[in-house]
RNA sequence: GCCCUCUUAGCUCAGUCGGUAGAGCACAGCCAUGGUAAGGCUGGUGUCGUGGGUUCAAUUCCCACAGAGGGCUCCA
């Protein structure tokens, strides 16, 4: 019989004989290879590794430490789940189960309407471990819609999921496709899949919730269970490592025990006040926003928190926003809402004049406060807040200055992010959504603008088809924090809505009237929200030119008491935030507190100190203390790292 | 808004199979005077989230509500 060959991804081919699978492939290649293995990818389509090659096909091995691969492993440790919880809830009906970030989640509809809790998690998990004892295959069958349509009669989502394929779509020749494990097991399921249950195993449950069929709150609510799943138990061991520190780094445990905001209940959900030493972190973020943005030149404006109902009739806001706006308050027969963001009003200060292109580009930036309806499940923290402040800012300029202007723009947000301590970028460029309104050449003119501003930059972009609102495309800038998560930072969106709504116009240097270009723009987005990523970011350890307190000085024993006062006077006059601790407690007790309170620098005086004119200096991150560093030397050293805002995360 | 979990001292938590409660840290006082991550002793501290119900008796059991956390949904 004739052998066959195929092509590797590195471009080199492989002979094997007639008949054999993606399986023979890896093996053929190494046993390494093949111990890795969960699936291929022949073709450039995703099979499983029991698919038979034909010749001439393009062969890659997806391995279980890819993405690709984890995304198999998890999504087979799915249907793991959802046999578990068959067997363990007789009746229950189930929907559908996807891999996901860093997992997998199943959504079941229980008999008589009956929901997990946590307890279940762990009988659910043990039932899923037996399953993966018993090495159980996954082997695909592919049946006509209608034969799938019997098979899953008695699974009312299924039996959706199947009218809801498009002739073509997923499985070829209308047929759908379905994985058994056992007799009674089988789930529809595009694949591909491990080979056998044993194959997996670094997996645990997380968490249920509800979740509505299809995203749609109209929908049943579904009972949903969160896994994660790996490619090895170390792999499983490190991710929920990394949630640990996460939740070490929460912004709202740590909010609270450095004493620097909360959210009273008294005030109402969403909405947080800041204390003395959070304020002073936030008042040192803002003055160096105002600084940067008054040398990038742009002007402050100021504008008050509630305006009638017909300016957000005239920009739009009632009608596409209105569920994200505070309800409305009557008076004296006009009807106010607070406004949910500062545009409208930058749009009137625009109209308070006539205009001429000489003025342009002309910036108007605030730091000013909205407040939006945010549904009570959402609100976290001051990550997701009902009242925030915007570092918001509009910018009207000339068809002409919109390229330039947005590439300075750009390497703005960058020079401020990294003054914070931020080093990794990647944006989003969103194009044109389904719905939208203006012309389409405008579209393309911005989106354009703005590709050119990311290419300029440098910045690593993808295209985010479709994804920009329906009045302007957009770029989202993304960092990465100090454990690599991502967070959604910085926004700049072109709208051509607003200047038509409000007629903005300007003259040009031909006398004629021209309707302005203008891009909105929040750089930290909204300060509250910044803030808490610089907390989590920082694990609570402010870099010195943001630390509330950023000196303590300890005498050795409580007869250094004035010494210690004396230091940190000076440091005071120095321009520097400095305080003493009494020596009621052992030396070594109040390093402890000045640690956990995580200050950038202890001092310590003692008989040798008050001698010299020196000081024990006691960095955080440092691996001992340093001796006798005199107080003129320190005083330096503490100015350099404020003045150059040195930052190093924790 | 919906599903799950939670709410006991300033903080973290234990506890009472129904008889109004404890620990550590923190705080206060005294003693210790200690050169780089917890010295000792003594002491005060609670409407057991709120309201109702059952009961001789509720922090404990039941119901409702509020708040918090994890999700869903939405995100101009």
């Amino acid at each position: 019989m004739a052998g066959l060959t195929v092509t590797l991804p590195d471009g080199s081919t492989k002979d094997l004989p007639q008949g054999s699978t993606a399986a023979d492939l890896a093996a053929a290649v190494g046993p390494r290879l093949l111990r890795a293995a969960v699936a291929a990818l022949v073709n450039d389509a995703e099979a499983d590794l029991c698919t038979p090659l034909a010749d001439g096909d393009r062969v890659a091995i997806v391995t279980a430490t890819s993405d690709e691969g984890r995304k198999v492993l998890r999504h087979s440790t799915a249907h793991v789940l959802a046999q578990a919880v068959l067997q363990l809830w007789p009746g229950a009906k189930f929907a559908i189960g996807p891999p996901i970030e860093n997992g997998f989640y199943y959504d079941f509809d229980l008999p008589g309407g009956a929901s997990f809790s946590e307890e279940d998690l762990a009988r659910i998990e043990a039932r899923m471990r037996e399953i993966v004892a018993e090495d159980q295959p996954f082997v695909r069958e592919e049946m006509t819609r209608d034969e799938g349509l019997t098979t899953f009669a008695d699974q009312p989502y299924k039996v959706e999921i199947i009218e809801g394929v498009e002739p073509g779509e997923g499985a070829t020749h209308g047929a759908v496709s379905a994985y058994r494990n056992t007799p009674a097991f089988i789930d529809l399921c595009r694949g591909p899949h491990v080979p056998s249950t044993a194959r997996l195993g670094s997996f645990k449950l997380m968490r249920v919730a509800g979740a509505y069929w299809r995203g749609d709150e109209r929908n049943r609510q579904l009972q949903r269970i969160y896994g994660t799943a790996w490619e090895s138990d170390k792999a499983l061991q490190e991710h929920l490592a990394m949630l640990e520190e996460a939740e070490r780094r929460d912004h709202r445990k740590l909010g609270a025990e450095l004493d620097l905001f909360h959210f009273p209940p008294e005030i109402g959900g969403g909405l947080c006040v800041f204390h003395p030493k959070g304020g002073l972190v936030r008042r040192l973020m803002e003055d160096y926003s105002r600084a940067e943005h008054e040398a990038g030149g742009y002007q402050f404006v100021f504008t008050p928190h509630l305006a009638k109902s017909t300016l957000f009739e005239r920009s739009g806001h009632l009608e596409w926003y209105a569920d994200g706006m505070y309800p409305p308050m009557e008076m004296e027969g006009a009807t106010y809402y607070p406004k949910p963001m500062n545009c409208p009003m930058h749009m009137l200060i625009y109209n308070a004049g006539q205009r001429s292109y000489r003025e342009l580009p002309l910036r108007l930036f605030e730091l000013g406060t909205v407040y939006r309806f945010e549904r009570s499940g959402v609100l976290h923290g001051i990550l997701r807040a009902r009242g925030f402040t915007q570092d918001d800012a509009h910018i009207f300029c000339t068809p002409e200055q919109l390229a330039p202007e947005l590439a300075s723009l750009l390497a703005f947000v960058i020079r401020l992010l990294r003054a914070f301590g931020f080093e990794e970028f990647e944006a989003e460029l969103a194009t044109r959504p389904d719905k939208f309104v203006g012309e389409p050449a405008e579209w393309d003119q911005a989106t354009d603008a703005l590709r050119h501003a990311l290419e300029v930059a440098g910045v690593p972009f993808r295209v985010a088809e479709g994804e920009g609102a329906f009045y302007a495309p957009k770029i989202d800038m993304h960092i990465r924090d100090a454990i690599g998560r991502r967070w959604q930072m910085s926004t700049l969106q072109v709208d051509f809505q607003l200047p038509r709504r409000f007629h903005l116009e300007y003259t040009g240097a031909d006398n004629a009237r021209h309707r302005p270009f203008m891009v909105h723009r929040a750089l930290f987005g909204s300060i509250e929200r910044f803030f808490g990523i610089l907390v989590e970011h920082y694990a609570g350890a402010f870099p010195t030119w943001l630390a509330p307190v950023q000196v303590r000085v300890l005498g050795v024993r409580n007869d250094h008491d004035e010494a210690a006062r004396s230091l940190a006077r000076r440091l005071g006059d120095e321009g520097f935030r400095a305080e003493w601790a009494a020596g009621d407690e052992p030396l070594a007790a109040r390093i402890r507190r000045a640690k956990m309170d995580k200050l950038p620098y202890i001092l310590v005086v003692g008989d040798d100190d008050i001698a010299a004119g020196t000081a024990g200096v006691n960095a955080r991150g440092a691996e001992r203390p340093e001796r006798g560093v005199a107080a003129e030397a320190f005083i330096e050293r503490l100015r350099h790292e404020v003045d150059n805002r040195l930052t190093s995360p924790s």
